[in-house]
DNA sequence: CCGATTTTGTTCCCGCGTTCACAAGCTCCT
DNA sequence: AGGAGCTTGTGAACGCGGGAACAAAATCGG
C-alpha cells in the first residue's frame, strides 16, 4: 500500500489566521448532518479522480477538471463536496491532496478495515487476491469456508479457517465488515450468523435477497443482474435499428 | 442450464375469444415505450423471484407475494410489471411461469448471448467459471488476455486467444456484449478497440471511469467503491454509537 | 344472477436528486 | 489599490422515482 495516511498540511486557505480549530469544527459539525446517499456513492469515484491526478503530478484542479475526471457533472460534484465543508478556493480550485485526504477521512480510510470473507470459491478466491482493497485500508483478515480442510487450507499467505470458527474469528479480530461470496443457498443463514456476531455490514454477492434486521447496510453486487441490464439494452437497439420508425413491428420480434 | 425456453402457452385469462393476437400487438408497443432505467434493473430481481417460486411449486402469486420474495414494494413491483403488460389477473395475481416468460422475453434472456472476457487474471478466471452465467443465456464465447501463452493456454474448456485477436474473434463469434476485467492502465484501450469492432455493451470491473461514445452502454461493478460505501456507513455508525444522545458532540448535535 | 371479496392497473402526490444560473470570493495584473 | 477574470458554493427550478390510495375487473358463494 503506497496512500499516504499522512495529514497534509492545510493548504493556503482564504481564512487568515489560525480558525482552523473552528474551521475544524465546523467540518465535524457538517459530516455530522446526513450526507445523501447518492453523494456518498460517489466520493470513492472522486477519490479515485483525485488520486490519478495527483499521479500526473496536478496539485491543484478545478471542478470542472475534477468532474471530468471522474465522469460526472461539475456543479453535481461541487455540491457533493460542499456537504463535506468548503475545501475549495475560489478562482483557484481544490488543492488535490488536501481534498483527496478529507475525502478519505470522510469515508473512514484514514483507518484499517478489517475484512472477513466468508465463501472461498471462485470468486472468494479472486476478492482474496485482489489488490485493490488493500490499497485502500481493507485487510481481508480472514478467509472462511464450509469446507475448507480437504481442499485448500491456505490462499496465498492466508488460512482458510472453518465456518465453524466463523464467530470467533470475527470477535477475535474485530471485524465489522463482511463479504459473503457463498453459494445462494448458504448465503442467508451465513448472513444470519454475521449479523449475530456483530457485523453491521455486509457485501453479498450471492444471488439472493439477504434479509437483515435494521442498522446492518448491506450492498449487493450481482454479476449476473449486471449483464442482464446490458442484454435488455443491447436487445432494445437491436429492435430500433431493424424498424427504425417504429413501423415494421410484426407481432412478435424474437 | 435448466430454464425452459419454451413458450408457455398463455394461461387462462379474462379476454375471452382470440383476441390475443391484437393483445400481442399492444404488449409489443408498450414494450417499445421507454421503460425506466430503475425498472429495467429490478425486472432480473423479479425473474429470479419468479424462478425461485417455481421451484418451490408455487404456480400463481399475488404481487404482494412476489414483492415480497423480491424485497420491494408490492405497489412498484405492480408499476413495474405494468410496463411490460397486463400480465395479472385481478382478483388473482401472476402465473408465475407465464409472468417469468414475459419478463425473460422482455429482457432478452430467449436468445444467446455469447460473451468476450477481456482480461483473464483473478477475477476474469473466476467469472469465467461462474454458473450464473450460463444458466441466464450468457455463453462465455471467448477469453482475451494481453499475454496467455507462456501462463495457461486454456481455462476449463475454454482456449485463452492473445489479446491481438480480440477484433477477429468478436466479428467471427458475433460477440456484442464485453466483460473487462484488465488492470486499470488497459481499461480504456482495450474499451476503444472493443468499440472500434462494434461492441455496444460493457461490463467494466476496472477500477477507471471508462469514457466512450453515445450509443454504448458501460456497466461499471466496482469492488472497492462498494466496500467504501459500507466503511463510509460502518464509520457513521462507530460515532453514533459512541455520541448516543449528542450531548458529547463538540459544537453541535444532529 | 348478484353481491362480496380479492387483487391488479393506474392516478396522484410527495420528496429527492440533478442541473442551471448567479452571487460571493479569491488571485493576478496593471 | 483597484478592476478584470476565474471558480466556488448555493439558491431555485425541474424532472423522475416511490408509495399511498382507489377504481376496474375477475372469482366465488349463495
Amino acid at each position: 500500500m503506497t496512500d499516504s495516511r499522512t495529514d497534509p498540511s492545510k493548504p493556503r486557505s482564504g481564512r487568515g489566521d489560525a480558525s482552523a480549530l473552528a474551521a475544524a469544527q465546523l467540518v465535524d459539525d457538517r459530516a455530522r448532518r446526513d450526507i445523501s446517499e447518492a453523494t456518498v456513492a460517489r466520493l470513492p469515484v472522486y477519490l479515485r479522480a483525485l488520486t490519478s491526478l495527483t499521479d500526473k503530478g496536478i496539485v491543484t484542479a478545478s471542478s470542472e477538471a475534477l468532474a471530468e475526471a471522474a465522469g460526472v457533472n461539475s456543479a453535481k460534484l461541487r455540491k457533493d463536496l460542499s456537504y463535506l465543508g468548503s475545501y475549495g478556493t475560489r478562482g483557484v480550485g481544490y488543492d488535490v491532496e488536501y481534498l483527496r485526504y478529507q475525502i478519505a477521512r470522510e469515508i473512514g480510510l484514514t483507518q484499517d478495515w478489517p475484512v472477513v470473507i466468508v465463501g472461498v470459491g471462485n470468486l472468494g478466491q479472486a476478492l482474496a487476491g485482489y489488490a485493490g482493497f488493500a490499497s485502500r485500508g481493507f485487510r481481508i483478515a480472514a478467509l472462511v469456508d464450509a469446507d475448507p480442510p480437504a481442499t485448500r487450507t491456505r490462499l496465498g499467505d492466508l488460512q482458510v479457517h472453518d465456518l465453524c470458527d466463523l464467530e470467533k474469528l470475527v470477535e477475535r479480530l474485530g471485524i465489522s465488515i463482511a463479504v459473503v461470496t457463498t453459494p445462494a443457498a448458504a448465503a442467508q443463514e451465513v448472513a444470519d450468523r454475521l449479523v449475530a456476531c456483530g457485523i453491521t455490514s455486509i457485501l453479498n454477492f450471492a444471488p439472493v435477497v439477504l434479509s437483515v434486521p435494521d442498522g446492518v447496510d448491506v450492498r449487493k453486487v450481482d454479476l449476473s443482474i449486471e449483464l442482464q441490464i446490458l442484454a435488455f439494452h443491447q436487445q432494445r437497439k437491436a429492435v430500433d435499428a431493424r424498424t427504425p420508425n417504429g413501423a415494421f413491428a410484426p407481432v412478435e420480434s424474437r
